[in-house]
DNA sequence: CTGGGGCCTGCCCCAAGGGGAAGGTCAAGG
DNA sequence: CCTTGACCTTCCCCTTGGGGCAGGCCCCAG
């Protein structure tokens, strides 16, 4: 038996002594053989194979605790883990190039090119709604549940308006705690009343006429946190621009809210970001 | 005066209380106002700027001590330094790629493809030397320094060789500590003698017969640590297959030393990572 | 028998805050 | 005037994955 000490062991593993006593004392890696006497720890050779499996996820910044599972998995089973790991790295990296880009776009003083703010001018309209608490997550389904209802009743197109459907969010909506979130869809004045008295559980309510500064962002699946806060400060540049102040496009927003307003193509919906201010 | 208190500042610049407290406590954001009496914070809507900027740093990582020096910098200066800071990160993603790749190809029984091992037999040759105790970065100034003497002296070509040039780590050289590292080139035994003689400095010696086995990498310069570790996975998991056991190809090396070989293109040094094994 | 190197445990430290306790402040409403 | 609830303060402990050091054992070679 071709024993070797922590030290060897480390070398050959490409881990420090450090780490494989930390590894041992949570379990994730006990040495073969650790003498009652001394303490010293002993490894053998076959251990190599799952420590410098260890050592490869954690260049990776796979944290030890999902380690732990992840080493007892069959290889498929881990390179699908991996694969999925590596999709949400990915898009994390995606995401930062995008701010890095935009930022030092902003600091050489060009405007950014990607987030384009446009304004439109929005009508009084009723407009039937579902309101809900909701986290991030959540909000793409109450949207799907809100879909599902207009398919069942039917409901009208209403003619020349931009955007099927749109999304207020009234107030912060973060990860761990959820806010306030309503899903709105314009409908013909004429009609309004005698819809409402058809579906229960959906709202009508009037929207004032207003302004809406608005940045078009591409499919809604694709965006990420931050690329809302990128379009956000797109939004807040170009309103300290127009000299309109911080505050009507601060958020948590006003009494018109933050909105999402998307177009169902066929490929998905795209959608845009839009922050509403009175004229 | 519109003061604000570190709450709402905090949502205004996406920053947490808790992590304004921090800046103050640093002194990287001092709130524009503190009352003696309760200790409370006042921000002003000037402060936003900065601290959104922060606020974007975090959001790439930049630890707090680089973005206390990068805050005072202007655009273009800050700018510049983010796109040095973004190379570095792409790298290391683009190099974290290759990492999961590999990985996954490895666990799903597939041989890497990137990391194709081959065999070279090298025959008993005379070699001119330079060798020093260097770190990882100073690897290749030695061998830039080695290069001009060569230059210098208008060392013949040599037949036949694969590889003008070769660099032999013969111990552990890591980040934080130097390794000897030797540089190396072929000389025909013919006029190793005299040449020897003119060339203080350099040593001459023989290098016995070996086999090489090896992994083609492609631009040294494009090779970061990760990459060196996977071609030596590569040799190792190829090692393991041939039988010819663990030792011979272990890290630190044997009296034969793990190499690294270049050929000087137009375009740059191609490299391979070589380790030889006695017949 | 005496180095020197390898190894042990235990303690404190890092970044960049998060979570929560215990308590002080502020403004509005009853 | 009092209370209530939101907001704020400081203080302390917790996180991840170890690094560094102190003090002490162990083991082998000269």
């Amino acid at each position: 038996m071709d024993e070797m000490g922590i030290g060897e062991f480390a070398r050959r593993s490409r881990l420090s002594p450090k780490a494989l006593r930390l590894y041992d004392e949570i379990g994730l890696l006990a040495p073969a053989r650790v003498e009652s006497a001394s303490g010293y720890r002993h490894y053998t050779p076959d251990q190599l194979e799952r420590a410098r499996l260890i050592a490869s996820l954690r260049r990776l910044d796979v944290p030890l605790a999902d380690i732990a599972g992840l080493v007892e998995l069959d290889g498929a089973a881990l390179a699908e883990w991996l694969a999925e790991h590596w999709r949400v790295a990915e898009d994390e990296h995606a995401s930062r190039r995008r701010l890095v880009g935009a930022l030092i776009d902003e600091l050489n003083g060009r405007r950014s090119d990607m987030y384009e703010v446009k304004v439109r001018e929005v009508p009084a309209r009723s407009v039937l709604t579902l309101k809900r608490h909701v986290t991030p997550a959540q909000a793409w389904d109450l949207g799907k549940e809100f879909l599902a209802r207009l398919r069942d009743a039917r409901l009208p197109r209403v003619e020349g308006e931009a955007g099927d459907v749109f999304a207020v969010y009234w107030g912060e909506v973060t990860e761990d705690s959820d806010g306030p979130v309503e899903w709105c869809r314009p409908v013909p004045d004429s009609e309004a009343e005698a819809l409402a008295a058809g579906l229960n559980d959906l709202t009508l309510r009037v929207e004032p006429a207003h302004r809406e500064a608005y940045v078009e962002m591409g499919p809604y699946e694709d965006q990420r946190a931050e690329d809302w806060a990128l379009a956000d400060q797109a939004l807040r540049a170009w309103a300290s621009q127009e000299h309109l102040g911080d505050a009507p496009l601060s958020i948590p927003p006003d009494e018109l809210g933050v909105r999402i307003t998307y177009a169902f193509a066929p490929e998905g919906p795209e959608c845009d970001f839009a922050v509403a201010y009175a004229e």
